[in-house]
DNA sequence: AACTTATGAATGAAAG
DNA sequence: CTTTCATTCATAAGTT
């Protein structure tokens, strides 16, 4: 597959964006999801009222609704959530930063101790013999434990071989 | 606004693509796995072969083979699954809830990606083409520009109803 | 038009 | 397995 933008993708015109009343009638790009401002605002006084990650059916709902106002998916509402949601708290961050001065340490100190905490394990060989009887959960849990490498400059690669016989 | 992170000071990221039409020049990122376009490809190829969720030693030999081609670890390849396959089921739930809405509108494609057979045994020697092929084609970031779009212009909306008894 | 900002989309990692 | 969080990438919209 090669192209794939010419399928049914063509869209008019958008209609103005955030900023209320806009009325600009210019942005004509699609390719992203471009909330009107009546959808905005809607999303918007969600969040307000307190609504912070809808389930999977609040989602439905409010897509739907929206979908009176402009083109919009059920993921459009889930990312619009999540990013909000997810910058709110970025911001937020930002300000909670001004402990500055010579460092209280603390935060430091927490983040140094974390990573040789328990990671003794050193999984390094994971059992490849196959287990007796029951070979129930134990796989996965056990990967999380690997404590983290160091940066390697990795981009060296060998010509890509496609070949899964490794398995 | 921002800047590089000096957490730990280790690698900052250098942006750049990985491996898209470019060449090889892979950003040097680290702080998280970034899985380069043959890794990818790989790991792709795995998934539609049928495997959904590797064992310890599968995870382990997976992992082994595509350090190949960059730095990874194997926990990245647990997480990889993981994700690839809840996303799978999340992305087709999604899908389904709100095409009911869209209605007139062209089938998603996405769709296109009905499960593949359980049954796939054969991931012996899966080829997709020649070890040293020029086509270099980004399956990472080119990914993204999947159509989604057919932007509907529903510019005649009705008055702004900001009643969210919907809910 | 180039640059910057805002934000939609994606995904690695991890928690529940 | 499902859901959430953190970061990053991409791009429409706004600014200079």
């Amino acid at each position: 597959m090669d192209e794939g933008m010419s399928m049914s993708g063509f869209c008019v015109k958008a209609a103005s964006v955030r900023g209320a009343g806009g009325n600009g009638s210019t942005g004509t790009k699609c390719g992203r999801w471009t909330p009107t401002a009546e959808q905005v605002k809607v999303l918007t006084e969600l969040f307000r009222s307190g609504l912070r990650t809808p389930s999977t059916d609040q989602i439905q709902r409010i897509s739907t609704q929206l979908s009176f106002y402009g083109k919009i998916e059920s993921k459009n509402v889930f990312y619009w959530f999540q990013n909000h949601k997810a910058r709110e708290r970025q911001k937020r961050r930002r300000v909670s930063s001004d402990d500055d001065k010579i460092s209280s340490s603390a935060k430091h100190f927490a983040e140094m101790n974390r990573v040789v905490s328990e990671h003794e394990r050193v999984i390094e060989t994971l059992q490849l013999f196959p287990l007796n009887s029951f070979d129930r959960e134990s796989s996965d849990q056990k990967l999380r434990l690997r404590a983290n490498d160091q940066c390697k400059e990795t981009e060296q690669h060998p010509p890509l071989d496609l070949r899964l016989s490794f398995l």
